[in-house]
RNA sequence: GCGCCUGUAGCUCAGGGGAUAGAGCAUCGGACUUCUAAUCCGAGUGCCGCAGGUUCGAUUCCUGCCAGGCGCGCCA
């Protein structure tokens, strides 16, 4: 059980206790308690931790806020836990907690370490996260930089909430767009002996393809004189291997691992969709019309059917997904979440009525949707083409700006946020980029560390120090920021806003910076500076945690 | 026409129904003989898009409008 929450459980207990004693005293007269709040005000002035439990009683009570209030204040015991309490505002009631419980986050830190903010509130659930799912026809865009950084975080924000997280990418390598990935790839090869050959009107135009094509030809001399339907069955099961192996070392390069690249041709190959039709047949659930079969979707809330074989004879790609989202179920994960771009919000509804189907709840799938990126040079948009096969590619970006700043960036913002990433801003004023603003802090603390080691100084623990001693306001504020920490892993978590993290890797560096400039470490008195040393190694704990949560480096020099 | 997202300081964005609406950048003024000045301290700026509604209380929730981005295939 982590600091924080020990705390808030502590004073909800007591507010409720204060209510019925208020009760039997005859200064409030019973009523049912609604939902209340208790929060770590904005301003230090409204005490430690503040409650709204009067406002919203008010009503029920039949009472001014502010006397019921009072008359719960009456019955709230001040001692060794809570130094002071009182009224304010329109009927807030402002907790000041004694000294004691800033040495308790203190050594909480100490004693969870790198786990620090971990909880078991998943227990154990089974969640799969599933995210970017880029064709396999092309290199990863900017928008699956920023679905890459948010899922890969999410996962990690999972973990550490007890859940049990498989993340996932699913190759979409046995559609439309593989075939003509194919072609243009074919295309490209003849190219290489016959400069006019026909190129596709709708193929892919991008140089990687014609890069690809000599690659290929390097490694089969004899592929055009291979069958035309050989070729073509080749080019598709090769060439989106190849794009599968490109996109998986930018994701590496960029941080981000998957526990399993999934094949579309895989459920193909397993008749897993012949699996999920007869399946839905047997339910009822589908019907023929103009030659096609149908799903009934609209009978689980979507806002029409959709067509699962189309007339000639072909699965539809909703065919396909129903059967990884099947596949996914009958792995035993109970909660699946997927992150699209906006593009295919549409899927929603149709997925959603799918799952259902399939006979789970209608929570059991969730989709994030995120917003676009616009790219921007000196305060203008870079132009993207993708017809002319124009765009900035995932890769690009990260060599630009770097992996760091470029996670830091997109994780800095909530997933609807239409972002604008303005490059030369990312690169030309990287003093001032956010990121290095908190992986500085963290190298301050290493430099101090670095020289208490050189003139034999030990860090102590908290046992070892007296922590009444940190009591400079740049200590206390330092001192509750870090015991901020696991409510914020676990709001990241369940509202699923990964930007919370960066928010707080913000925050937590400015408090450090503050207190730097304010309070010297090394050259006080041994028993001011050891319990600094320890307050400082609590700092860079929780830096190195937050930096690992957002999937960033956390350097000892800069 | 229908659906999703957005509209908050000059710019980029935070604000889980609450107290005087915040941060960074930009602008201006201070602070390095002392653990890294990639830092700190201070100053100014707001019809929270508009109009209603719910509430003791709305930037936050609901409805309608206005503006911008994106979708609405037997493509994925």
């Amino acid at each position: 059980m982590d600091i924080a929450f020990a705390q808030r459980e502590k004073l909800h207990g007591l507010i409720l206790k204060a209510i019925s004693d208020a009760v039997e005293a005859g200064d409030l007269t019973s009523y049912e308690v609604p939902e209340f709040v208790l929060e770590v005000p904005k301003d230090p002035n409204h005490g430690d931790f503040a409650s709204n439990v009067a406002l919203v009683s008010a009503k029920a009570a039949r009472r001014a806020p502010r006397d019921v209030a009072e008359a719960l204040v009456k019955h709230i015991p001040v001692g060794t836990f809570i130094a002071k309490v009182e009224v304010a505002g329109p009927g807030f009631i402002n907790f000041f907690l004694s000294q004691e419980w800033l040495g308790d986050i203190l050594r909480a830190v100490e004693m969870q370490g790198e786990n620090y903010g971990a909880s078991n509130y998943g227990q154990g659930e089974k969640v799969l996260l599933e995210f970017v799912s880029a064709n396999p026809v092309g290199p990863l865009n900017v928008v699956n930089a920023r679905a890459a950084a948010v899922g890969d975080t999410l996962a990690r924000l999972m973990r550490a909430s007890g859940y049990q997280v498989g993340t996932e990418f699913y190759v979409n390598d046995a559609g439309n767009q593989a075939d003509v990935f194919a072609r243009s790839l074919i295309a490209r090869c003849h190219q290489q002996a016959d400069p006019d050959y026909p190129f596709p009107e709708d193929g892919y135009p991008g140089d990687y393809v014609t890069d690809l094509a000599k690659q290929l030809l390097a490694e089969r001399p004899d592929f055009l004189e291979l069958p035309e339907d050989e070729q073509a069955a080749f080019c598709k099961r090769w060439g989106t291997d190849q794009m599968v192996k490109w996109q998986a070392e930018d994701l590496r390069d960029y941080g981000v691992e998957f526990d399993l690249w999934f094949r579309e041709r895989d459920l193909h190959a397993q008749g897993k969709l012949e699996e999920v039709i007869a399946f839905f047949r047997e339910k009822g659930y589908l019907y023929e019309e103009e030659g096609a079969l149908w799903f009934r979707s609209t009978a689980f809330g979507d806002d029409k059917d959709r067509v699962l074989i189309k007339s000639d004879g072909l699965y539809t790609y909703v065919t396909a997904d129903i059967a990884y989202h099947h596949d996914k179920l009958k792995r035993g994960y109970t909660k699946l979440i997927d992150i699209l771009g906006p593009d295919h919000h549409g899927y929603i509804g149709r997925m959603k009525a799918a799952v259902q189907a399939l006979g789970h709840g209608e929570d059991t799938l969730e989709v994030l949707i995120l917003q676009y990126v616009a790219l921007l040079r000196d305060g203008k948009p870079v132009k993207m083409s993708k017809r002319a096969g124009e765009f900035i590619t995932m890769r690009e970006l990260v060599d630009e700006v770097g992996t760091d700043a470029a996670r830091f960036f997109f994780l800095n913002r909530s997933l609807e946020s239409h972002l604008d990433f303005d490059m030369s801003l990312a690169v030309e004023q990287s003093s001032e980029n956010p990121v290095f603003y908190v992986q500085y802090a963290h190298a301050r603390i290493c430099s101090i560390l670095r020289q208490a080691e050189e003139v034999g100084v030990a860090v102590p623990t908290t046992a070892d120090v007296d922590l009444s001693l940190l009591s400079e306001e740049a200590e206390v504020n330092l001192i509750k920021k870090l015991g901020e920490l696991p409510e914020e892993i676990l709001l990241a978590t369940t509202l699923r806003e990964p930007h919370r993290i960066a928010r707080y890797a913000l925050d937590l560096a400015s408090t450090f910076h503050s207190f730097y400039t304010h309070c010297h470490v090394l050259g006080e008195e041994a028993p001011v500076r050891d319990a600094r040393l320890v307050l400082v190694n609590c700092v860079l704990i929780v830096l190195r945690r937050t930096l690992s949560l957002l999937g960033i480096s956390a350097p000892e020099q800069m």
